[in-house]
DNA sequence: CGGGACCTTGATTCATATCAAAGGGTGTGG
DNA sequence: CCACACCCTTTGATATGAATCAAGGTCCCG
């Protein structure tokens, strides 16, 4: 778990892909890391109806966000990945409609409403690139809805293995067409709206055309142009408007 | 079309639904739907790709968000209905990553970013309304992945049903449990993730069961009952924290 | 009254689910 | 350090929900 002391690299390596931030920024950034915690895998780290007591922050591991129905059946809705926030801005509300659980295990940072908003009123370039990346993440989600409705099932197994390359690459934990991610299938199942049998086989066929190579908890691209054209995936490239960085200083709520 | 004259009475009241609101509030929302424009059904009202000249404010009819695959397919990934904005934060992007069609013939506004930034600092209960209301929104889109995911194509058909019916009663356009809503069988398959062959037979099913009455563009509801069971239905109870009211202002971008 | 878009129906195919059982890894306790 | 246990993956057989194909019917609009 703990390769690294600095358990907010990957925070600050994520919001720098939008601005370069300065070492102020960076200070609390790390203040917000100061005060972490661990929880071994397939914790639930939140429970739909909830009352949010924090954003959380990861920090290492990997998690997801899902909902249930209530006859077991289950939709894993995102995953988050060190440095993500787990929708910053959720915690307006008085309860939340999904469930956070730990993929691996995790150390997070719980966020109090209090310390985030005073950071991002200290920190003008944090808030703007957390916005980004609140905004990214809608994205995302739009085409995870695409995924499960219009892609098939191979489709959809290459998107998300292209999805979570770039997020993590985004992060450094991605190098040379290669990651560490440790799902299994029926998770994967419960993402993709399949079956684990299903996914079993999905695999099999995108192996077998030397698309990709996957060992246990490691993914590796063997071929990332044909494994994202087969995926229908494209690199997005959502930016923040120019024009928008001087007002959107004024889009408070 | 213009049945009212008084064309911003839905934002109002849909806003409402979360606080009251002054009448300073309302002359404000009134401003908005001042400079309108008409479009014809079927017409594209932003495409992916555009930079994303104002806000799109509903006023009166319905649209869509949707994104095609290279290929053809095409994935609904929303509605919107009047007092609906088009993601009002979406506007700090330099793209979008979505097209938005008119399912009928619709009345829009187009508030330009200045002017909405405008309105939202002078009026804080608008802007905390909105904000409500786009969360809202993120839990309407979570939950549709569920559906695609997860639900029978009769329950997610059903589902779809009772969310519209919901949506509609909060801006009084749905009463005794039916609502017109002008929608083909085709655009149905698209947002369920179905052909539009499935759809017809799913709508028989809930026909025959008696759960709704549906003719040519308005249906029924004739047992909100059975039928937000068949869906696993949970009318959706996000409310914002009462805690957070004051300082959410200081979450600035 | 004609035409086009939409809905409906039936027949068939196909993708994916389900069921069931065997095989492989991996971590834990003895 | 081994062995067992458990979870995960793999495989095969079968079932089924939904897609596709194709044709006819209906409604609405001009």
């Amino acid at each position: 778990m703990h390769r690294d002391l600095n358990v907010t690299q990957y925070v600050i390596r994520k919001l720098e892909n939008y601005a370069p931030l300065e070492s102020s920024d960076k200070e609390a950034l790390e203040g917000l890391g100061r005060d972490c915690k661990f929880h071994p895998a397939h914790v639930d780290l939140m429970l739909e109806g909830d009352d949010p007591r924090g954003v959380i922050l990861m920090l290492e591991g990997f998690a997801y966000r899902y909902k249930n129905l209530d006859d077991g059946r289950r939709q894993i809705i995102g995953y988050f990945v060190p440095g993500d926030f787990c929708d910053p801005h959720v915690f307006v509300l008085r309860k939340i409609d999904y469930s956070v659980a730990a993929l691996s295990n995790v150390l997070v940072a719980r966020v109090p409403r209090g310390k985030l908003v005073k950071v991002l009123d200290e920190h003008p370039r944090i808030a703007r690139a957390l916005w980004w990346s609140a905004l990214m993440d809608e994205a995302n989600l739009r085409e995870w809805v695409v995924s499960i409705g219009r892609r098939t099932a191979l489709e959809r197994t290459a998107h998300l293995i292209c999805e979570l390359y770039h997020r993590l690459q985004a992060v450094g934990l991605a190098r040379d067409n290669s990651y560490e991610f440790p799902i299994t299938q029926q998770e994967l199942a419960d993402s993709l709206g399949l079956s684990a049998v299903h996914v079993n086989r999905t695999l099999q066929l995108l192996r077998n055309q030397k698309l990709i190579a996957q060992r246990s908890r490691s993914f590796v691209i063997l071929d990332p142009v044909r494994l994202s054209e087969l995926a229908l995936f494209q690199k997005n490239s959502l930016h923040i408007s120019d024009e928008g960085h001087p007002s959107i200083s004024s889009m408070r709520i």
